[in-house]
DNA sequence: TGCCATGTTTTTTTT
DNA sequence: AAACATGGCA
């Protein structure tokens, strides 16, 4: 276990945060306004500035103050300017928060840092600066998954490897996770790289590089990776950033990977003294094994991965880091819940030794939630071996114990939910301080439904980001190929969406003709419209294509982009396809899409969105009106509510069975970190819940309760009875009392019942905000997958009835009406505000007035 | 080329 | 159970 090795606090009384003695006054006077408002400990994380400083905060110490305290710190000493200040997140969203508050805190006396972002924008920032040492160019094109996995599946198809056994998404998989340990096509190894396709792993990540670099593109992975492998190979470009990084803050530390751990220690270590370049001996890209550097041949993800590992001839390295620099990271181990994605919680435990005189502070004053939350989730994470070890405390009253609520199905945990946030809200409880966490997203599913028939406004948060829908996605593919005529990706995607009669077959003999020639697509598409080797009808909607692509990229030359970008989507046709489309959900895709083309106008030029777009465009919560958030556990680290539900701790679900499968022991602990997480995200009542019966893959079956649920310290949590009447009984079992209990409330779930509805109905919702702020979920399919309703609209009749205002409606028999959900429809009955709608794609429903509008 | 039927897979978590 | 993918057919 690890010692808390406490180092001395310098010259800070221990005092209470605000207050302070004498001493503290004294200096608050002397001092900014912005110390005064820290305790000692934050204090001394910001003020220690020289040398290595870990920060160890515990969920809810002002984790977040103390980055942006000192970042102010630095400026305001005249240490570094803004420039000069390497400031990365792990999320776009943190970034905002810092940047926002930032801002707060300077007013506008800084303009923005410029380096402040996630690894993966400064990254490709960094990247495009000196992209043709990396063999690209500036304006390259970052690949998402989608690129990534279709790709791939052209080398398979190319290699003539059956792709249903060896899929294109595992091969991604693979490629990404060796990425995220640093390790270029040569580095991996052997042993590993032939688990795919019989031995064929390795070649065809190399092959997927060189396609890449002909594609002018680069993935997520290359962001970091190329950019690791272009400091390495050019000492003097390294030096330079070296230089420039003053000082460098690293947020989240404990959610790093390796390869995020090696571009920060290039970019922490102190420039090297002498110009003389090394660089003869570093000679191939990325494939010349750097044997000197043992930090390559670490390979193995698994925990392993040790000190002792990296150790031996480390001593090396860290000599060359016998000066570090300014370095200050501050995380969590307890928060390390990204293993799965390449995090290696080792970094942050192996953080002194790596930069050694470091300064570890801890910060283990809670400021969020009450003493139960706070004793329960630190009783939880205690369980945990591989753990720096930290105390939080808090000053706060006890407050409401912890609750632990036993239902019988996922359906009655939903309702019994349901009804306890009615309460809070008769409680007059602001519905924007309560959230439920779930550990996975189907879970949401129940929520949802749920919500929508008691009239709960309700918002999920996470999602399907803004850029990956897939009409984002095409409108995008249009401009990158007017941008970048060598964008196959991108054109393959269009060139039959809109539906022009350029199917498949064209497509393959495109495909042939480039491989044969050489040229990208496009090129292959002109030659080939000279050529009668096209049917007429084919050949003729192909030139049609082509020019409308000369004309844009005449266009782009004298219109600004967003000019541009609207004569793109309307002249291809792709607009038109959306207004045509009658199904539910097209009317928000022409949303999206006006609300792309409005979203360009941040941007100076058609290139720099385009270099921006696939890193940082996630969604701008809309304008918020008072909702219950609904999310994932994962999503909601970092953030705080009043009241956090948290359902579904069952075996199997919560510590999630796939996770302990694949990742064993190391993957409870990650699951038990989540657990952790989602407790410490309350400030005043924390509610778990778990169901005896759960339906997998379409099929009930029973579950047992989390064996987190058992690892709370009894003393503060209480078990309370479902309102169903089934509770979580005695210790053990489950007795058949209690099954028969639920089995009579069970008799209606499944075929969700007028008589509840009626119930639910009686006891009054208001207006139903449900359905506004989740379009269909999983939005992006490849073109032409025109997404259909996917999820069965949840309505029994009568049940969306919110209100009876007793007004009559303005709509009239025959009026053609629009619906969020269920699209476009006319009125075939009239009831009060009640209407009945005959919709085109989802037949007959009863619906509120307020909820159609007049198409 | 586009539609329908059948068969298959799904449920982490994200830059 | 439902959404997805594939393959056969018109």
């Amino acid at each position: 276990m690890t010692e808390p090795n406490h180092l001395p606090h310098r010259d800070v009384p221990d005092h209470q945060p605000v207050a302070g003695g004498i001493a503290a006054r004294a200096r608050a006077a002397a001092s900014p306004s912005y110390l005064s408002r820290l305790n000692p400990e934050q204090r001394e994380a910001v003020e220690t500035l020289d040398g290595p400083v870990l920060v160890l905060a515990g969920a809810g110490t002002g984790k977040t103050r103390v980055l942006t305290c000192r970042i102010a710190h630095i400026l305001s000493q005249g240490r570094a300017r803004p420039g000069e200040i390497l400031s990365v997140t792990f999320t776009n969203k943190a970034a905002r928060e810092m940047k926002h508050r930032l801002g707060e805190m300077l007013g506008q006396a800084v303009e923005g840092m410029p380096w402040l972002g996630t690894f993966h924008s400064i990254g490709g920032r960094i990247l495009r600066m000196h992209a043709e040492m990396v063999q690209l160019k500036s304006n390259f094109t970052v690949l998402d998954t989608d690129d990534q996995v279709r790709l791939l599946k052209q080398l398979l198809q190319a290699e003539g490897i059956d792709d249903k056994r060896w899929p294109a998404r595992m091969l991604a998989g693979l490629i990404d996770g060796w990425k995220n340990r640093g390790l270029g096509p040569s580095q991996v190894p052997s042993g590993e790289a032939a688990v795919f396709a019989n031995g064929k792993g390795g070649k065809l990540y190399a092959s997927y590089q060189e396609r890449l670099k002909i594609l002018n593109a680069a993935d997520f992975g290359d962001l970091l990776l190329e950019n690791i492998r272009l400091f390495r190979e050019h000492p003097d470009v390294l030096r330079q950033y070296q230089h420039r990084f003053k000082f460098i803050l690293v947020d989240e530390y404990q959610d790093t990977n390796v390869a995020q751990y090696l571009w920060l220690r290039l970019l922490a270590q102190a420039p090297s003294p002498s110009p003389t370049s090394p660089r003869a001996s570093v000679p191939s890209p990325l494939v010349g094994e750097t044997p000197s550097d043992p930090i390559d041949s670490l390979q193995d993800g698994s925990p392993g991965l040790d000190a002792s590992h990296r150790s031996g001839d480390d001593e090396k390295n860290v000599a060359k880091l016998s000066a570090p620099r300014n370095i200050c990271c501050v995380g969590d181990d307890d928060q390390s819940i990204y293993g799965w994605r390449g995090a290696e919680v080792d970094n942050i435990l192996r953080f002194e030794h790596d930069f050694p005189g470091a300064k570890v502070i801890r910060l283990e004053r809670n400021y969020r939630s009450t003493g139960h939350i706070l004793a329960a989730a630190s009783h939880l994470i205690a369980h945990n071996e591989g753990r720096l070890g930290k105390t939080l405390r808090t000053e706060d009253v006890d407050g409401e114990k912890v609750t632990v609520t036993g239902a019988w199905d996922s359906e009655e945990e939903a309702r019994a939910i349901g009804e306890e946030i009615e309460d809070l809200q008769r409680r007059k409880e602001n519905l924007n301080q309560v959230a439920i966490l779930v550990r996975a997203s189907f879970q949401m599913r129940e929520f949802e439904d749920r919500f929508v028939t008691l009239g709960l406004p309700y918002r999920v948060i996470g999602g399907p980001r803004f850029y990956e829908r897939a009409e984002i996605r095409d409108a995008l593919a249009y401009l990158r190929v007017v941008n970048s005529p060598a964008d196959d990706l991108a054109f393959e995607r269009i060139v039959n969406v809109p539906k022009r009669g350029l199917g498949d077959a064209t497509v393959q003999m495109l495909h042939d003709h480039a491989r044969k020639r050489r040229i990208p697509l496009f090129e292959a598409a002109r030659a080939v419209v000279e050529t009668d080797e096209l049917k007429p009808k084919a050949r003729g909607s192909l030139r049609d294509l082509l020019t409308s692509f000369d004309r844009w990229r005449a266009q782009a030359e004298v219109a600004s982009h967003t000019e541009l970008a609207e004569a793109v989507l309307d002249e291809s046709g792709y607009t038109d396809m959306w207004q045509k489309d009658r199904s539910a959900d097209a009317a928000g895709r022409l949303d999206n899409l006006k609300e792309l083309v409005r979203s360009m106008e941040e941007f100076e030029n058609l290139q720099g969105f385009l270099e921006h777009i696939s890193l940082v465009m996630d969604r701008d919560g809309g304008a918020e009106e008072e909702a219950v958030s609904l999310m994932t556990l994962h999503s909601a680290k970092g953030l705080e509510f009043d009241n956090v539900f948290l359902p579904g701790w069952e075996e199997g679900l919560f510590p999630s069975q796939r996770t302990l499968d694949e990742q064993g022991r190391a993957g409870l602990e990650e699951e038990r970190r989540l657990a952790h997480v989602g407790l410490t995200r309350a400030r005043r009542r924390a509610k778990l819940y778990f169901a005896t019966n759960r339906r997998i893959h379409g099929t009930w079956s029973t579950t047992i309760p989390s064996r987190f649920l058992d690892e709370l310290p009894a003393h503060n949590v209480e078990i309370t009875e479902s309102k169903g009447g089934s509770g979580w009984g005695g210790a053990s079992g489950y007795g058949p009392s209690r099954f028969d209990n639920v089995e009579s409330f069970g008799s209606s779930y499944g075929t969700p019942g007028w008589q509840r509805a009626q119930a639910n109905r009686a006891r009054g919702g208001r207006q139903n905000h449900g359905f506004e702020e989740r379009q269909t979920s999983y939005g992006s399919r490849d073109a032409g997958g025109f997404s259909k309703q996917k999820r069965t609209p949840l309505v029994i009749e009568g049940e969306l009835i919110a209100k009876s205002t007793g007004t009559t409606s303005d709509f009239n028999l025959k009026d053609r009406v629009f619906h969020q959900k269920f699209g476009y429809g006319h009125v075939v009955k009239i009831d009060g505000n009640k209407l009945t709608i005959a919709f085109e794609k989802a037949g007959e429903k009863k619906v509120v007035d307020s909820f159609v509008e007049r198409a």
